[in-house]
DNA sequence: CAAAGATTGTTTGACAGCAGATGATTGGCG
DNA sequence: CGCCAATCATCTGCTGTCAAACAATCTTTG
């Protein structure tokens, strides 16, 4: 099957890939991302609990009753999808919408027992996922990651003044 | 405006993305790279060649002549999206479609003089994006992230076989 | 208090990205 | 040669994301 015996168009691209991501970072951080977004989502999949409801789970967990608004805006969900995710959570039994008495406009939206329990049993697979996604990475790049992503990720840098 | 006055539903939110970016790798680089994105978007569309436009351009021009499929393969953008970047090359008259010889099934891809005059143009104002989108980043940094990012594309992470 | 403006959650429409099906062509194999 | 599988470019339909419009509510200002 034509080892060696490549026609001139089809000669040149080995690895032009690898050249690409030198050079352009951003395409290179662009190309990475949808690699691991796709492999969260996999994961996700197979858990049976979306990627963004585990996220307002976990949240609501550690902070306590919240806004939709504040949870999309802390968790970088756009406020129409986080409508969805809600609704999902909340025909699953894992979160209330009650309203705020100070705000009606808002929610204050409740992780129930349910929820955490869920959570918990959600949490529980995430070490080893990121493990196996990150796998390549030795302790220091990951540190290293951790770091300038961090530093990208600061207010300020894009979008919010 | 309720500077210290905040009800307890509204309150404990201080920067729990903070957290969350370090708990969770995957979740920080998808933000990141939404980020990097979205500015490189605003870029290209001020420049008016948009970012795939560019790759394919610049590709052709290092590598010569291509079929659609290896564009799609080395510049990681899905083949039904490259039908349409092509498109709209060849009718700014920037690359030409003509049939392979030896393969009438692929096109050979070819860049034309109005093209390289564009891709030069384009590329004269990368290094000043780049340089802005990550400015926030020392060069050690800089480094550090594109050998991270060439480990993670490393064939064989995800997808691929 | 009344009017104007801002904020919260929601719906709608547009648009990119991707999987799968299709038509044309090529190569393998009896 | 004639059939079958594979490949290339393309098209279609589905899903997820986002901007803009909307109603309800709050806040500010006169």
């Amino acid at each position: 099957m034509a080892t060696t015996n490549r026609a001139a168009t089809d000669r040149a691209r080995p690895a032009y890939f690898a050249q690409l991501a030198t050079e352009r970072l951003d395409i290179a951080l662009c190309r990475a991302s949808s690699a691991v977004a796709r492999a969260a989502d996999a994961h996700a999949t197979e858990e049976g609990l979306g990627v963004g409801q585990h996220l307002v789970l976990q949240m609501l967990d550690a902070v306590g009753p919240c806004s939709q608004q504040a949870l999309s805006e802390e968790l970088r969900i756009d406020r129409s999808v986080m409508v969805s995710i809600c609704d999902d959570l909340e025909q699953s039994g894992h979160i209330r919408r009650e309203r705020n008495p100070r705000d009606r406009r808002s929610y204050a939206v409740t992780i129930t027992d349910s929820g955490r329990r869920r959570l918990a049993e959600a949490q529980a697979s995430i070490p080893a996922f990121l493990e196996d996604t990150f796998r390549v990475l030795t302790p220091d790049e990951r540190g290293q990651l951790s770091a300038i992503l961090g530093k990208l990720l600061q207010p300020g840098n894009s979008g919010e003044q």
